[in-house]
DNA sequence: GTGAATCTTTGCGCCGGCGCAAAGACAGGA
DNA sequence: TCCTGTCTTTGCGCCGGCGCAAAGATTCAC
């Protein structure tokens, strides 16, 4: 299947010696956060760029009354509001550690001395910022093109991906995601997603445990999400 | 109200001296596109990245079995296929010639040589990424948010704003977008786009010439769009 | 200028899925 | 242990907007 978990540290840092790693983490700072906690939120004037070096930041953006989008969850080795060292803006999402989190932040100076000294920094950053792109194309194709219930499999599938991990056949995704939250990421009502967890449940695909969802079925989903 | 049309080379090339940019430039080969040519189609290989010189692109995304996803629309200064540059993979997209076009294109080799040499192109290009990044998160949640009249208005102004020209008062996208192409471009079907340009015509707010939407009120359209 | 092909408009019926409401399940605190 | 607050499930009714169909408008080739 694919692999899990295996974006450890390679991302931002990609192509760098172990030393200049070190000189780098030197410059930045470390920020500590516990469960529920925000690091920044959307339309504050973003000053950092932050890299998750443990646990889980879950990455929205509201819309005038309500509405959410979870635009995605991001792990070790994952740089989120690159943002800020372009350009002073706002930061356009807001970040929520999902369990206890631990991140590295730089200033948009330190950053940018960081990206001339070390080239490969902006280019992975590129790199990121690409597939990222190409990722969020595809989820706006498919909120329009597809129904709900096959886009929340493919929901189930992107999260399992990035941030699921195998326990004996089945592959837990380990940290608590409510329906509403994978609502917000589906782009559905939290109503609907409950009642196509159920649904999935009687069939025997999923299992849902202490806030926990369980993929039962991995490859009964994926063939669910691309039947045409 | 916005700046047309000024991306006038600067995109891309922005931060660099004249010389170093007729040195880009000698390194690229010039494609000359006709009215609906194809520069390249989802799914091949990618193995150019193309600047925008003249004319203008139409990026599309297609979906199993017919719908579609106008991604945006490329003019002067503009980059497309990144991709192309950063890993051996096929293009996401299909890029259409909207009218006579004219491309520089450069091959992987040749665009990562040029961007350790100049690494203003990187970060160039990295700004770009972000801010298509940004925008395409704002559509989505609008995609989920909204009613679809809403975001038509808002499809019309963002292409206007990438693509308008002042004439008097008026507004006109002078290049032909068919109710088609808007719907895919707002993430609706052509019938729901003709009945909205339609009502919108009889209250004064827009215009169809030969082909061309001319906006008569952006102010209308601004307010319909923003409304709660 | 005429005919063919394409694009646009509009009437009409239907349905996916939203969202209220109310009941049920579960977790955490004292 | 019980109580309180939060999250989840499910029944039910409603409606936005999709999509067929057919007519009308416009463009293009020759």
């Amino acid at each position: 299947m694919e692999e899990n978990n295996n974006n450890t540290n390679n991302d931002f840092l990609r192509g760098l010696s172990r030393e200049e790693r070190a000189e780098i983490m030197k410059c930045g700072t470390a920020v500590d956060l516990k469960r529920g906690a925000v690091l920044f939120r959307q339309g504050e004037p973003a000053t950092r760029t932050f890299l998750v070096l443990e646990g889980r930041l879950k990455l929205a953006k509201l819309h005038e009354e309500g509405k959410e989008f979870l635009v995605r969850y991001i792990g070790p080795g994952e740089l989120t509001s690159m943002i800020a060292v372009l350009q002073n803006r706002e930061y356009p999402v807001t970040a929520t550690a999902v369990g206890a989190t631990l991140v590295a932040g730089w200033d948009r100076k330190r950053m940018m001395e960081l990206m001339s000294e070390y080239p490969e920094l902006t280019f992975n950053m590129l790199h990121h910022a690409l597939e990222r792109l190409e990722e969020l194309q595809s989820r706006y194709l498919e909120l329009h093109a597809e129904q709900v219930e096959q886009r929340v499999a493919r929901s189930l599938l992107r999260i399992m991906r990035q941030s699921g991990r195998k326990s004996g056949d089945e592959i837990v995704i380990d940290f608590p995601i409510s329906r509403q939250e994978l609502a917000d990421y589906t782009g559905t009502t939290l109503y609907t997603v409950s009642r196509t967890l159920s649904a999935w449940e009687k069939k025997g695909w999923v299992r849902s445990q202490s806030g926990r969802i369980i993929i039962v079925d991995p490859h009964a989903l994926v063939l669910f999400s691309e039947k045409i």
